[in-house]
RNA sequence: GGUCCGGUGGCAGAGUGGCGAUGCAGCGGACUGCAAAUCCGCGUAUGUGGGUUCGAUUCCCGCCCGGACCUCCA
């Protein structure tokens, strides 16, 4: 079994990985909150982390993957005040949403998935063991983290107190003690969600519900700590340090992952710039398997800027791919060392892919065992396990488009007849015909057959 | 301003102290009635100036450029 190398941004080098125990890995990955629709860059630690949990299931023998929903938060009470909508409704859907989203581009489903909401009483529990170490007060009705209170402040994101507070451009609440003190426990009206705590009835703030929900399912001490890289600061950094803090004795996440950011025209995608591009959007003009894998081409750590022209290379990509499963789509399915050791060399996926290619190509020329190693590489990636007859399926779709299967069909035994009285006029002029409904047509050996263009 | 990351062929994107992966696109060829698909072949790249070294794209320093974080953000 070859070891698995990941770049750990606590340290900011490469390590080996060896988990607390060996025989139950545990990862956290900071899932969405819940008020709009997943765009592109929401997509990416889904998928990243989601290679990451099918390569530590071939590497050890049990893991848990606890990945989150946040469904308390401040811009979720926005939208409902704006849309006029429910929160639960608000929250129930956008989760609905972000499950299909995140099943089109074939991730698959964490091992758990708590709501922030259904863990309030553990992040109770926490602000007051934290209240009790010195390390929080209450003051106006909010209680807030003391960041002098912990000496390793600011080691997770390598800066220094003085360096925030030089950088520190948003105001400072009067009740703050340290301007980099943040908030644990709000004060909530009436209209605003909330539960009744020591402090009065309030609401959560914004980094206690990751360390509420790490710390019941995968307990003080846990191996991989996942999230997108502008989470790093605050949110990671002041997640450590409240759970370090209420655990004085444990180490929270020993290995830290952060992948990069998602990009449009060399600039981030997000929210605020509007220049996101929402998965519903990106699954509109391509397939969620071309997605996954304009995804994966890129190192996680690594900015990707996003392109539709980048899209379609993907699709192509992926099907001449797919040409290779097809070759064999019986070919039983084995997992190649090569793939694995790619994949442990910190998530190469580039690496990995540059294999699958050659994978394909040996399996287009014939070779029946690569198409079944083919099959198992595309699997660690979670590409190539659709049937190769999904693509007719695909063309079904078509209809819509002025041609059914079997016009499709009809107008090939034409063009065949025509071919073979050489009337080559007709027969191009067919072929013309349905090129323009986007179907291409192949004359092999066996006959013609057709495929989406 | 501070901190961090990065600058590789037309585009995307890896590795590596010593012949510079892979994919897409392009070009040539085989095959085809013509195509498509497939196969074979070809071309062009390591931002810049120094340093270390027998030798640097790779290590070190400066500069230039880009991005992220420092504020809600995957």
């Amino acid at each position: 079994m070859p070891e698995l190398v990941l770049h750990n941004t606590l340290t900011r080098r490469r390590e080996t990985f060896v988990p607390q125990d060996p025989s139950h890995v545990r990862m956290y990955v900071c899932g969405p909150t819940v008020y709009d629709l997943a765009h592109l860059g929401n997509a990416r630690p889904v998928v990243v982390f989601d290679v990451l949990a099918r390569l530590l299931r071939r590497l050890f023998p049990r893991l848990t993957y606890v990945r989150n929903i946040t469904d308390v938060d401040d811009k979720i009470n926005a939208r409902a005040a704006e849309s006029g909508e429910a929160i639960g409704d608000i929250t129930r859907r956008t989760t609905a949403d972000f499950h299909a989203d995140m099943a089109a581009i074939g991730a698959l489903p964490p091992d758990i998935e708590p709501r922030a909401t259904a863990h309030v009483g553990e992040m109770i529990a926490l602000i007051e063991r934290l209240i009790a170490g010195g390390h929080a007060y209450a003051a106006e009705g909010h209680v807030l983290f003391a960041v002098a209170s912990f000496a390793q402040y600011g080691r997770l994101s390598g800066r220094s107190p003085d360096e925030l507070l030089a950088g520190a451009r948003v105001e400072v609440a009067p009740y703050k003690r340290d301007p980099g003190d943040f908030v644990l426990w709000k004060p909530s009206t009436e209209e605003l969600p909330g539960w009744d705590s020591p402090w009065g009835r309030g609401r959560p703030g914004w980094h206690i519900e990751c360390s509420a929900m790490s710390w019941r399912y995968l307990g003080e001490t846990f191996d991989i700590h996942g999230g997108g890289s502008d989470l790093l600061f605050p949110h990671h950094e002041n997640e450590a340090a409240q759970s370090l803090c209420a655990f004085p004795d444990s180490r929270f996440a020993l290995t830290w992952l952060h992948n990069g950011m998602l990009l449009v025209n060399g600039e981030k995608m997000s929210k605020s710039l509007g220049n996101f591009v929402t998965l519903r959007d990106v699954l509109a003009a391509g397939e969620g398997e071309a997605v996954r894998l304009l995804l994966l081409k890129t190192h996680y750590r690594s900015p990707l800027d996003f392109s539709w022209a980048a899209l379609s290379e993907a699709q192509r990509e992926l099907d001449r791919l797919y040409r290779g499963v097809e070759a064999a789509p019986d070919a039983e399915a084995e997992t190649p060392d090569e793939m694995v050791e790619a994949l442990c060399d910190d998530l190469n996926t580039p690496r990995a892919l540059a294999y699958l290619y050659a994978l394909a190509a040996g399996a287009r020329a014939g070779n029946h065992r690569t198409a079944g190693r083919l099959r198992g590489a595309g699997a660690l990636l979670g590409l190539l396990q659709a049937d190769p007859a999904r693509r007719l399926q695909e063309i079904e779709q078509l209809n819509a488009r002025g041609v059914t299967r079997a016009d499709i069909e009809a107008l090939i035994e034409q063009r065949t007849s025509a071919r073979l009285t050489r009337d080559f006029a007709r027969a191009d002029a067919i072929r013309a015909e349905l090129a323009g409904h986007g179907i291409v047509l192949e004359d092999g050996s066996g006959g013609t057959t057709w495929r989406r263009g």
